[in-house]
DNA sequence: ATAATATAGATATCTATACGTCTAGATAAT
DNA sequence: ATTATCTAGACGTATAGATATCTATATTAT
């Protein structure tokens, strides 16, 4: 029925996956709706069943199916933006909903890791990490402060020289390219009240709100990466996140 | 080799997923280590190679594998708390970390519901909805005020005179007795500070911090079963979730 | 009427095999 | 030495079944 045929390098599961995607996001498959059985989707794909299993399987970590033994493989009723649930930059972040990011360097340092980043990083006490103190702005306005610590073996190329503004946005980039591709966070979300010394940064008042963020950044293989201080405007920022049970 | 005889009615992919858990949780299997290629696993364990890869697949998911195409499967370094990536509620969640938990009704109404309440839990605006705010402790301590709003129609025998303050703790389980196992949580999380009100009912300073969430809880069809305002005591509560790339 | 049973259809698990693609290392050519 | 090519091993994709288990429905027996 459908034409999948592997023309290209694309793999057919993933054709039948983007097709299924497509037909749920045009309303052709509507919400609630069941699927063929997967014996049907097979012979309308042309492919085995094992294959259909395959892409349908990607629908169903993504939210867009559930499957019922024994009954059916059914439509998710209200497209939850999976988005929420991927951990995206503040720029990749920016770009998406069409804000202007900007980022400042305030302070570039290597300095020996304390104990509590040293933990973090997975370091010895005593080994080096790059301190980079970076203001953050949507559209004009001051809305985190960012203190990054990144473990200087992992990234010695790195030096303030460099390191232009506009290079923030693609720390994760440069992580990538050194062979340690960014896949996983850990964050410890708390709200907190903007001290003196913030207020004074941000340029808001002491005793504002600010939701703190403490994260942990990790490369595929479970390298620590990133060990950042997130400080966001309450009034200005707010996060989405989709858990599963 | 290892033992995995199919004697009760548990998949033998479950088996090996379980039994590698197992070996790296031990640490039989060292961190960064590479795993025995998917034909030998195959051979050890006296499955086929795709029933391997199932069992691989589901720990990968979870963080604890990683795979290199054309390398072979390795354990992942600094074993990531999965914990934090899953939903759970609060209660589940004390239980987990030895904390005593106490719930306590304050209001419990029927009521139409508000535009805001009616998009999220996709009802027309003037369907019923269930209102009940709750206190939540932590060894006495009141951390958290809950404002939750449950569509009537999915769960009108849930009558004030038959729930108690124990109940609250069981929603979840209630849910899925009516046929709407929780399966996800989308949440908005804000910083703010207390107004009077709250100060009030929270016997906090008013101004102090809070963590705001903003929750829609939904069953396995995506059927939104509650939507809820929470409103934790900033200097009491910290939120610790796992992003993915 | 009610309860037990059979049945059809659908997903869940599993096998055995084949070929594709990628990586790292060895080998050969320049 | 450097570069190009080959190759073995490992994961990636795909097939075509087979059997198990579950669900809803229809049927039968009580």
């Amino acid at each position: 029925m459908s034409d999948i045929s592997n023309t290209e390098g694309i793999p057919l599961y993933v054709k039948i996956r983007e097709s299924l995607r497509q037909q749920i996001a045009s309303g052709e498959l509507e919400r609630g709706q069941k699927l063929p059985s997967e014996d049907e989707l097979a012979t309308q794909f042309g492919v085995s069943r094992m294959t259909v299993r395959q892409g349908t399987s990607d629908l169903i970590d993504d939210g867009l199916l559930y499957r019922r033994h024994g009954v059916g493989t059914f439509v998710t009723l209200p497209h939850i933006e999976r988005d929420h649930s991927r951990l995206t930059n503040f720029f990749e972040n920016s770009d998406k909903h069409g804000i202007h990011a900007k980022a400042t360097i305030l302070e570039f340092e290597v300095i020996h890791a304390t104990p509590m980043i040293a933990q973090a990083l997975l370091l010895e006490s005593d080994e080096f990490v790059i301190h980079i103190k970076s203001l953050r702005q949507a559209d004009e306005v001051m809305v985190t402060l960012h203190d990054a610590y990144i473990p200087h073996r992992l990234f010695s190329e790195m030096i303030q020289e460099e390191l232009h503004d506009f290079d923030v946005q693609h720390l994760w980039s440069k992580f990538e390219k050194n062979g340690y591709p960014v896949k996983r966070a850990v964050q410890k979300i708390e709200a907190r009240l903007a001290d003196q010394e913030l207020a004074k940064v941000m340029q808001i008042q002491a005793g504002a709100p600010i939701l703190f963020k403490e994260r942990t950044v990790y490369a595929e293989d479970g390298t620590p990466v990133e060990f950042t201080y997130c400080y966001n405007r309450g009034d200005m920022y707010s996060l989405t996140v989709t858990l599963n049970r």
